[in-house]
DNA sequence: GTGCCTGTTACCTC
DNA sequence: AGAGGTAACAGGCA
């Protein structure tokens, strides 16, 4: 579910909470695989006294800098944070909760119990596995083209890797191929300088139009993403192909059809997005 | 009820 | 290196 606006609207609301200096006073783990490589026991332990003093978004991942450690929280499918006091019920999926020394209590639900948290040692901290951000200055053509050199695989598996490019997925691809007229299956050396550089161009216009619109809440259910202070978001009313299969194209008004791609529904135009360019 | 689908990623084999 | 399949899960939907 959340992809790089998702997380940078949930980002900058916890950053802008009053999380910011506060001490973690007790923590309570309800389901054990939420934590990553510690048992709950030892998890809480060493949490537990740390101070906040940074929250920020690296890819798709939420990087709160503690005392000695980073927490590191990836909400994969369905995983959402809110705020609640003591007196408040246990939520139905709640997996991991903290409380700080104001008594406030941070919650983590995740439906579907795919969510990770870590601690990681600050010094220990490595980011391998987190490409190019398409939002930082690092993020140039150059930079764009030494990444597509010489692969040949196709355009959308490409984009959903994080390794290479960190905080793209399902949504925000087919949005950024539609918008640059690039069919999902092209391989990548098939693509010319033009197609390249309107690559280059959709990805940041589409992460940037997401994050204005606080993120993409499709359906009404829990499931879907909601900001931390249960706002939903309004990106799906700005969506130019994902989810709008059977209905004409924005551009050209032809159908919009489904297909799958590296085992991901993809919605693509047919008229914009030829196979052979 | 049954079977299929879902916004993510790690891990495995080929 | 990269592709494809599966698994981790719960629930919505036809």
């Amino acid at each position: 579910m959340p992809e790089l606006p998702e997380v940078e609207t949930i980002v900058r609301e916890l950053a802008e909470s009053d999380l910011i200096g506060k001490k973690i006073t007790a923590c309570t783990v309800s389901w054990h695989r939420s934590v990553e490589g510690l048992t709950p026991g030892a998890f809480c332990q060493r949490i537990i006294g740390q101070k906040i003093h940074e929250i920020v978004r690296k890819g798709k991942h939420i990087v709160l800098t503690l005392d000695h450690d980073l927490l590191i929280i990836h909400l994969r499918m369905t995983g959402k944070f809110c705020f609640q006091t003591a007196v408040d019920p246990v939520l139905k999926h709640e997996r991991i909760r903290l409380q700080f020394d104001d008594k406030k209590l941070l919650i983590f639900e995740d439906q579907r119990k795919f969510g990770k948290w870590k601690l990681v040692e600050k010094e220990k901290i490595k980011w391998d596995k987190v490409g190019l951000e398409p939002l930082s200055p690092d993020y140039t053509l150059e930079a764009f083209r030494k990444l597509i050199l010489k692969r040949r695989t196709p355009a959308k598996a490409f984009l959903l890797n994080q390794a290479f490019l960190a905080g793209l997925g399902n949504i925000y691809v087919d949005e950024a191929l539609w918008e640059s007229k690039i069919h999902p299956r092209r391989s990548l050396l098939s693509l010319n300088d033009q197609e390249i550089l309107r690559l280059f161009e959709a990805i940041p216009k589409v992460l940037e139009k997401g994050i204005l619109h606080q993120g993409t809440t499709l359906g009404s259910s829990r499931a879907n993403y909601f900001s931390v202070s249960g706002r939903r978001g309004g990106n799906q009313y700005q969506l130019n192909v994902f989810r709008r299969e059977g209905q004409p194209c924005l551009r050209c008004g032809n159908e919009i059809i489904k297909i799958r791609v590296a085992q991901r529904g993809t919605h693509v135009c047919p008229h914009c997005q030829k196979i052979e360019s």
